[in-house]
DNA sequence: TCTGGGGTCCTAGGACCC
DNA sequence: TCTGGGGTCCTAGGACCC
């Protein structure tokens, strides 16, 4: 048995922890640059806010409904999942954190213990609202496409109460006829609209094709799709927690940027948070990819981007700030208004099967970046960094209505006053 | 006045080579 | 009048997810 649990709009759920004024409130919460809405509670979701439309296109209707606008606030947001995920791994032998408020849970030894899956999933749940005061839904599935069929039950459907099971063809046929085949784990927009033209309306039509026939149609990820619908497997364990093979960090920025010194920096922050992602997983890469560019929005759009060879696999930080320095001036122009920039790892492999080169002495150096990591873990982020990520800060982004950061600054604790 | 997210994976099409 | 291969690598853009 699988199961999905995640948080429900986690990011304004989270705004709602340490303000619990906000949580009889409409909030949304905007994304990087305050750029786009990427979070609405439910509240807001009944007033018709949209998700992922740009701020200042909808600034009047959340203006018209009093909404309650915050930033994002990462290092919050980061330490409450955290914590959620926690408490959720209590649950079961096996956990997969697959985004900052979603995880999926595989259950060998514990199954015999759980006799009532429905009751097993509002325990998880009331012990994470006790625990975090952030509201979840679980949904419990034979494969993973199930259980997250099952989350969306939990959550969007009425009559769940935050937890679905899927355990038997009835309750199967239940939840896939009454959700949309654009809800379905992997059909997007564009596949909806050519399902749809086939008459293929709900997760039940698709469930109920012919998995060869829908392999000729559209391709075999579609068909391990259906199978998964139906039940059968074609996702293991393994294949849910894969390691990523390309891993990417990148960032608009408050306002357009010409000036080299500044661009320079940023592509070094970028190239050392790629460095610790990998790091984690324990992962190195042959090819970093570079890039700088204006916004599409505009009428130039000038984008530049190139590959930088590493003489061998790095995860190493300093080897990939070097890089930056190397290719840079390839990169840069005179004279565009950069609206974005950022650094990825392509041909990511795992670090525990790297061949060592006899002719090349210049490999990670291992303890410094054990070092680094353990000092930024254990005081933040940001503790320990490279000098030439210290020229300007003239990069950061916008944030106009960030919350205060509970979890990490002293003097931003809340205060309780005693009268 | 101006403003439009970030991450990962996949694929089609072109360049290049033999 | 019709006809000209196959493999690899690279890249840009798109699909999908949250």
């Amino acid at each position: 048995m699988y199961a999905l649990v995640d948080a429900v709009a986690f990011y304004a759920s989270a705004e709602k922890v340490f303000n619990p004024a906000l949580r009889t409130k409409p909030v949304v919460v905007l994304t990087n640059n305050d750029g786009c809405i990427c979070a609405v509670c439910p509240i807001a979701r009944r007033l018709n806010i949209p998700k992922f439309q740009p701020y200042f296109k909808v600034k009047h209707l959340l203006a018209k409904h009093n909404v309650v606008i915050c930033s994002s606030n990462y290092e919050l947001y980061a330490d409450l999942s955290d914590k959620m995920m926690n408490i959720i791994s209590r649950f079961c032998d096996n956990q997969y954190v697959y985004s900052i408020d979603e995880s999926f849970l595989h259950f060998n030894g514990f199954t015999p213990l759980i006799n009532d899956w429905h009751q097993y999933g509002q325990l998880i749940r009331r012990t994470v609202w006790r625990e975090t005061k952030l509201p979840v839904g679980v949904g419990f599935g034979p494969t993973p496409t199930l259980a997250k069929a099952a989350n969306h039950a939990a959550k969007k459907l009425s009559g769940f109460n935050g937890v679905a099971v899927i355990d038997n063809e009835q309750s199967r046929t239940t939840i896939l006829a009454a959700m949309d085949v654009g809800d379905v784990w992997g059909v997007g927009r564009r596949l909806t609209k050519k399902l749809k033209l086939l008459n293929i309306n709900s997760a039940l039509d698709l469930a109920q094709q012919s998995p060869s026939h829908i392999k000729r149609l559209f391709s075999v990820v579609l068909a391990r799709t259906v199978d998964e619908l139906n039940g059968r497997p074609t996702l293991n364990w393994h294949d849910v927690q894969h390691n990523k093979r390309e891993v990417f960090s990148t960032r608009s920025f408050a306002n357009r940027l010409t000036c080299p010194i500044a661009l320079k920096t940023a592509l070094v922050s970028h190239a050392m948070i790629v460095a610790r992602k990998l790091r984690a997983q324990h992962c190195v890469t042959k090819r970093l990819l570079l890039f700088i560019a204006s916004s599409p929005h505009e009428q130039h759009y000038a984008k530049k981007s190139l590959i930088y060879e590493l003489p061998t696999p790095s995860a190493d930080s300093t080897i990939f700030a070097n890089a930056v320095t190397a290719i840079f001036e390839q990169l840069y122009q005179v004279g565009v208004r950069y609206y974005k920039c950022g650094v990825g790892a392509l041909e990511v492999s795992a670090a525990q099967f790297q061949q060592h080169d006899l002719f090349n002495q210049k490999t990670d150096n291992i303890k410094l970046m054990s070092c680094l990591d353990a000092v930024n873990k254990r005081y933040g982020a940001d503790t320990l960094t490279l000098a030439s990520q210290q020229q300007t800060n003239q990069w950061h982004m916008k944030r106009t209505f960030l919350s205060p950061h509970y979890t990490t600054r002293w003097h931003h604790l809340p205060k309780i006053a005693c009268c």
